[in-house]
RNA sequence: GGGCGGUUAGCUCAGUUGGUUAGAGUAUCACAUUGACAUUGUGAGGGUCACAGGUUCGAGUCCUGUACCGCCCACCA
């Protein structure tokens, strides 16, 4: 076995693994009645996506959840697949497109597609490809795209089966427009963002003064002075005495000819500003509720892409922002501008190009959510749906609680087309259907329709129901993409389509539906996961899973979110080509504690990388010392527990104690708090004292040496813990523990009859370690503790005295209690070994004159002895220090111990223990004030 | 304006029903080194658990308030 490397060399490794797995199809998860299902759907990543660390924490938490329930004898279903993210996509290729100097009207709408399609071809797959790379066990057989023809299938059925029960209506609205995408966006889609912004004071004059102490102007306070040409009135609150003569004034807008009323609404806040509002009902959610209150006119003052249109004269094709600043300059030297504040205030901005957002009024399709949100909220509040952390549920229901109408018609091209007809032929005579030209010349006509009685339907009717004319033309736009990713748990499954054939998607709708838990980030409750909740029950009647664990955001160092924009991206793929994906994955997991956000650098993967190796070298000196033929887990014989020596029995005991934990951490999604009882088993229990144990039985030429008949025991017992530990930490380092496994299960011991029936072997196959409780047994971890205990303190002793470790010394162990020392002699040789001792002499009394350091530890006294290196003035001076120490802990003790409501009111076993540690300090103070007395004759 | 999270060692963070002397990783220092592993080993130093009150026999942990940092939501003209 020399011929494994020192290090480990993940590269070498990963690729091979993969493959061997994907080879033997042991993702693959079936309807399979004797098993129980666990499934989870993942967050279906964009196409135009590359791996970054969220995706690689989102996606390792999935992994090592598949893989657990897997071992565990589920029937362990990961669904993938890729989104087609619509605005996001469709910015990629235009973006393309224009370093070949064109736009996507040039192509038209079918060319254009055809190169989307193209560009998902060659680059939409990229993410897939990482995700194996960081390991993800998917069933990648059942790889799903929102764009796949079944899967458009599923959406167009639920539009239609929405529209049929008045759940889907079209309707001329405020919306959130981005003029640089070109498209609505619903309210999710348009974050807010605080800005330091400017409030305008500005004069707008009054027609006529019927009374002479009215100023002949009224002014108003705006953040957008360009709206000025589109308002329609101006409006203060009645209660308002200041203007309580203005109202039903007429007055002038500034640089408009146009005359408005003075209008009074309680909407206006008498605090802000002057108290005055101009009111643009077609530019602004509030003013737009105003408009339809008072029955204002709307003036619609803008073009698709943020200019200014006819209606703002002078300023018409001037970009809005331009506009502002000309506008306010005109104002100027009319003298209708009053002052300037700065104004801190949030602005809606686009969620793929950042671009501010514009408040349109324009034709859109909208769902009605409050029915749809009904049962959803129900599901939460009774727990059949659970958040993972809790506080998210409080989240989700605010925002359920207030939802509102969901804005789904996007004016791009990329996604799925809505599937609606209109009649050119009645529509446009009976001017419903208007054709405007939109872009420069040349391009393509988009029709503008307002006629909201759509032709509804799975395909292109042949002909108008009421004029016959078969010049039908589909809705020009498509659905937004998170109208498809809200099917995902369901319509990955075939739906409908199943529902027509009763088949094989039949079943696995039903056994596989609900999914088990939903793994994502916060970012995305309301995107996706909320709306997954209410598509479930409207569509398939149950909850669509039942666990949601919500993760923390990865952050770079300072806190800041990871961007390509900020340049602070980490690359995953960068950290799996350097440190290996095991790495990446246990360094991640182990730095994120539950829901909390990470912050990362690059260093903190020398942690798992680290790890990783030291795993690997313990497993290399396991393999070395092994006779595999003996300890071949289908040859172990089976052993009496009584039989074994202690750190036999000790280091079984410790894995069964930390296997329940484990269990219980991964049980409530605690990953870190599992990475981090592997760790601690594997580096610090395992290695440093079980490895160091068994070297003088299994290493011929350790210096401990000692042939014995316990060595068959100890093998058996190093291979089983290693085989069941790597067992334990195969989900989270999926890799690693694949290769050592193979090199340990080393099938080719196996008898011949046994090799051919074995099949593929593979640790993912295996099942997961199962507790045994007869096995945990506290007296052999307390006896074992023990001797660690010394063993650090006589090496504490050496330390101290500047002693390198290696060298041999005598110590004295001072013990008077008969049950320690009986442990004391079962133990005395593994301290002898591991502390390098030349002697060790256990009495019951401190022998008289000899000159040693000593240390202190429960009711057992440590001496070192070491002639003529004692500096008795130290020595003294520590004891002072210690005695001091522990006679003010003695003290407080005592006080607590006669505290009547103390003893009254706490637990037994908290007083017990009291006691116990006022008997044993009582001994230390009097063991410590006996020593400083004879240091100091 | 509302809600949520954070504040613990120089740094990054654990700490699950309140109970011995508050832990890890990392950095620092000392010592070690030829057979598992320098991506190592053995030790050491380092903390008023943000602050102020309160509940309790007992508070890092529960309650109230304050400060600072961060996030989310809201029709902040």
């Amino acid at each position: 076995m020399n011929e494994i490397p020192n290090h480990y060399e993940p590269k070498e490794i990963e690729d091979r693994i993969y493959k061997y797995w994907q080879d033997n199809q042991l993702f693959s998860a079936k309807v399979n009645p004797a098993k129980k299902p666990f499934c989870i759907v993942i967050p279906p990543p964009n196409v135009t996506g590359i791996l970054h660390m969220g995706h690689a924490l989102n996606n390792t938490c999935q992994d090592i959840l598949i893989r657990l329930k897997r071992m565990q004898g589920f029937a362990s279903l990961w669904m993938p697949g890729t989104d087609h993210a619509g605005i996001a996509t469709q910015n990629v290729v235009e973006r393309q497109l224009a370093k070949e100097g064109l736009k996507r009207q040039d192509l038209g709408r079918e060319k254009f597609l055809e190169r989307v399609w193209l560009w998902r071809e060659q680059y939409g797959l990229t993410i897939i490809h990482q995700l194996k790379k960081l390991g993800a066990s998917c069933d990648w057989a059942r790889e799903r795209f929102t764009m796949d023809g079944e899967y458009s299938e599923a959406v167009k059925e639920v539009f239609i089966r929405l529209y049929q029960k008045d759940l889907i209506y079209r309707g001329n609205y405020i919306i959130n427009w981005c003029p640089r995408c070109q498209t609505a966006l619903s309210d999710e889609e348009a974050p807010h963002r605080e800005v330091e912004g400017k409030l305008y004071y500005i004069r707008y004059p009054i027609r006529e003064t019927r009374k002479g102490n009215i100023p002949d102007f009224i002014v108003v306070a705006t953040t957008r002075p360009e709206t000025i040409l589109g308002d329609t009135a101006v409006a203060v609150n009645p209660k308002d005495k200041r203007y309580k003569n203005f109202i039903g004034q007429t007055v002038i807008p500034p640089l408009v000819e146009r005359e408005i009323k003075i209008i009074a609404d309680d909407m206006v806040d008498m605090k802000f500003g002057t108290g005055a509002v101009k009111v643009t009902p077609a530019h602004d959610p509030n003013d737009y509720a105003l408009g339809k209150k008072h029955n204002l006119d709307f003036i619609n003052i803008m073009n698709y892409d943020g200019t200014l249109n006819f209606s703002a004269g002078e300023y018409q094709n001037m970009d809005r922002f331009e506009a502002r600043e000309a506008i306010i300059e005109d104002l100027n030297e009319r003298k209708l501008f009053e002052k300037i504040e700065p104004h801190k205030h949030s602005v809606a901005h686009c969620y793929r190009c950042h671009t501010v957002v514009e408040p349109y009024l324009s034709w859109q399709w909208f769902v009605r959510m409050k029915p749809l949100a009904k049962p959803a909220i129900e599901a939460v509040k009774n727990s059949k749906i659970k958040f993972y952390p809790k506080r998210w549920t409080k989240v989700y229901l605010n925002w359920m609680e207030n939802i509102r109408d969901w804005c789904i018609s996007r004016q791009i091209w990329w996604g799925h087309r809505i599937p609606v007809w209109y009649c050119r032929d009645c529509g446009l005579k009976s001017g419903k259907i208007v054709e405007v030209k939109s872009g420069p010349p040349g391009y393509t006509t988009s029709y503008t329709i307002l006629d909201p009685k759509p032709l509804v339907g799975y395909i292109r009717p042949d002909k108008c129901p009421d004029c016959n004319s078969a010049n039908l033309l589909q809705d020009e736009d498509v659905l937004d993409t998170w109208f498809s990713s809200w099917l995902w748990p369901f319509a990955t499954f075939g739906w409908p389509i199943q529902e027509l054939k009763a088949t094989q998607r039949t079943q696995e709708l039903k056994y596989f539906y609900p999914t088990s838990v939903l793994v994502t980030a916060p970012e995305i409750i309301f995107f996706w996961v909320a709306r997954m909740i209410m598509a479930g029950f409207e569509f398939i009647g149950k909850e669509p899973f039942k666990d949601v664990y919500i993760h923390g955001t990865v952050r770079d160092i300072e806190g800041k979110k990871m961007s390509k924009s900020l340049g602070n991206i980490i690359d995953p793929l960068e950290i799996i080509a350097q440190y290996g994906a095991d790495a990446l994955r246990f360094s991640l997991i182990s730095i994120t504690s539950t829901g909390q956000d990470v912050y990362l650098s690059e260093e903190k993967f020398e942690l798992g990388r680290n790890f990783a190796n030291k795993l690997w070298n313990a497993s290399r000196f396991s393999l070395m010392n092994l006779d595999l033929s003996l300890v071949n887990i289908d040859l172990c014989v089976f052993f009496e527990k009584e039989k074994l020596e202690l750190p036999e029995r000790w280091i079984l005991s410790r894995f069964y104690s930390i296997l329940g934990r484990l269990n219980k951490a991964l049980d409530n999604f605690r990953f870190n708090q599992a990475a981090n009882i592997l760790y601690e088993f594997i580096w610090h229990e395992f290695c440093d004292w079980y490895l160091e144990l068994a070297k003088p039985i299994l290493v011929t030429r350790s210096p401990g040496y000692q042939v014995t008949s316990q060595s068959k025991n100890t093998q058996i017992v190093l291979y089983k813990v290693l085989e069941k530990t790597l067992r334990c930490l195969h989900p989270f380092m999926p890799f690693i523990t694949e290769e050592i496994w193979q090199k340990l299960r080393a099938t080719s011991y196996l008898p011949a009859g046994r090799q051919a029936s074995a099949g593929v072997t593979s640790i993912m196959t295996q099942p997961w370690p199962h507790i045994q409780k007869q096995m945990v047994d506290k007296d052999v971890e307390s006896r074992m503790q023990l001797a660690i205990d010394l063993i650090t303190a006589i090496r504490n002793l050496k330390s101290q005295v500047k002693l390198p470790q290696s060298q041999n010394v005598k110590v004295t162990i001072v013990v008077k209690d008969k049950k320690t020392v009986r442990i004391l002699d079962e133990t005395s040789k593994y301290i002898s070994y591991l502390a390098k001792l030349d002697n060790l002499d256990i009495r019951s009394e401190r022998p008289a004159g000899i000159k040693s350091i000593s240390s202190i530890f429960k009711k057992t006294q440590v001496l070192l002895e070491l002639e003529g290196v004692i500096d008795i003035e130290k020595e003294i001076e520590k004891l002072a220090r210690e005695i001091g120490a522990i006679t003010a802990d003695l003290k407080s003790k005592e006080s607590r111990l006669k505290n009547k409501e103390f003893l009254q009111k706490a637990p037994q076993e908290v007083i017990e223990r009291e006691k116990e540690l006022v008997t044993v300090n009582k001994e230390k103070l009097a063991a410590s004030s006996k020593i400083l007395d004879e240091l100091k004759k």
